[in-house]
DNA sequence: TGCTCTTGTGGACGGCGTGAACAATGCGTC
DNA sequence: GACGCATTGTTCACGCCGTCCACAAGAGCA
């Protein structure tokens, strides 16, 4: 055993996990606060190293917020998946189809409300579409948060709820959609609705979704 | 004449209107780098005056960014109503209703791809119902984004083209939409669309709400 | 003229990210 | 087992930030 990590103090020189130490460090500051709550030295002074040890393991404190940005996908990711778990099966093809897609949503919505911090981490970095599909985002089956909604999209069109002249960049429209109506309710003026109110209003926004795809 | 704001320099003790030339500063900042840009040092330096001078005008940089957010509201209500402005009437009530709110979406949406900086101050502090009806935010005609919205959505029922029942709350299924394309659009995988690409996929998503709201 | 309120200045403090030099350590090699 | 090297953590230092406090310069009114 090279390290003591319940007291905080170390026994040897080297920690041993110090990678793993920042970023579960970085994880708790951006679930209490954050994007900007991820800062290097707090995450060092939890992890029971001097600020720049962190520069061993990230190149800056950017590198350390995207991984953070990371697993906060993963989480994400993981909550849609649970969400769809959750489902019972009808046997009826559309209606399962359907139910597996507004599960995404509501898990998605979900989540941003009960994680606000991690949330707005999730989507703190710029991204691109490469990003969108990286493995570190993705949750207990190996899917990211924005390929499960693209699956859930693919069961619609194989149901024949949706056509497929219109499954083309239809993951961007719901996405969009789901998206906006989480940050209005974490930091826009919906931030003090109730959880019915919340719920309500995401399940009307899929039903629009659905209904105007 | 007791100020020289050109050189930099400055011929008397006072300033003038130093409240406006930070906010101006200000608004520069957000305008080239976001939210996160608008450092009260830096609005100092640009104003040509110390650093703590700025708190005689606000009582900390969250008054700034405040402030400096109000006024991005409202050049996004300004945008807006310029793309409304632009319609041409056609006399018949459904289609002028259906275009007016259009134009809310499409405003909203090529403003934050002209003014990513200032797009992302507008939403940078959580706001609630309260400020989204704040005259700071207003634009030429003294209304909101919110606002201009909301009488979009009121222009609809009164064509007949949304049913009262359904009026309730559509703000914020509109809104969300809206916002969600646009940060996707700016900040998200969408990021490198042209120009096309964008307009096509906002018009898409204007149409799917106004289908399915 | 002098008093007082307002507004800008100067100096200081602690916190941040980060670079450079140094030290302890674990590991592969003889 | 001793040695040398690449890795990983430490120390010191710099410049940036927001902000507090004491002070000074000016404006306006008595």
């Amino acid at each position: 055993m090279s390290t003591d990590r319940t007291g905080g103090e170390r026994a040897t020189y080297r920690h041993g996990d110090l990678r793993r130490a920042l970023l579960g460090a970085g994880v708790d500051l951006a679930r209490v606060g954050g994007p900007t709550a991820v800062v290097l030295r707090e995450a060092t002074r939890r992890a029971g190293v001097s600020p720049n040890a962190a520069y061993r393991h990230f190149a800056d404190r950017a590198a350390l917020l995207g991984a953070v940005c990371d697993a906060a996908q993963s989480a994400l990711a993981t909550a849609i998946e649970a969400e769809q778990d959750a489902l019972p099966a009808h046997g009826d093809r559309v209606r399962d189809a359907r139910a597996r897609f507004q599960a995404v949503g509501t898990g998605y919505i979900r989540f941003a409300r009960a994680e606000p911090g991690l949330f707005r981490t999730a989507f703190a970095v710029p991204d691109n579409l490469d990003a969108s599909g990286s493995a570190a985002r993705a949750g207990g089956t190996g899917r990211t948060p924005f390929q499960l909604l693209a699956d859930a999209l693919d069961g619609l069109v194989e149901a024949g709820v949706l056509p497929t002249t219109r499954r083309q960049g239809a993951e961007f429209l719901a996405w969009a959609a789901v998206h906006g109506l989480a940050t209005l309710l974490i930091d826009g003026p919906l931030r003090s609705l109730d959880n019915d109110q919340a719920e309500q209003l995401s399940q009307r926004l899929v039903l629009m979704v659905n209904e105007g795809l």
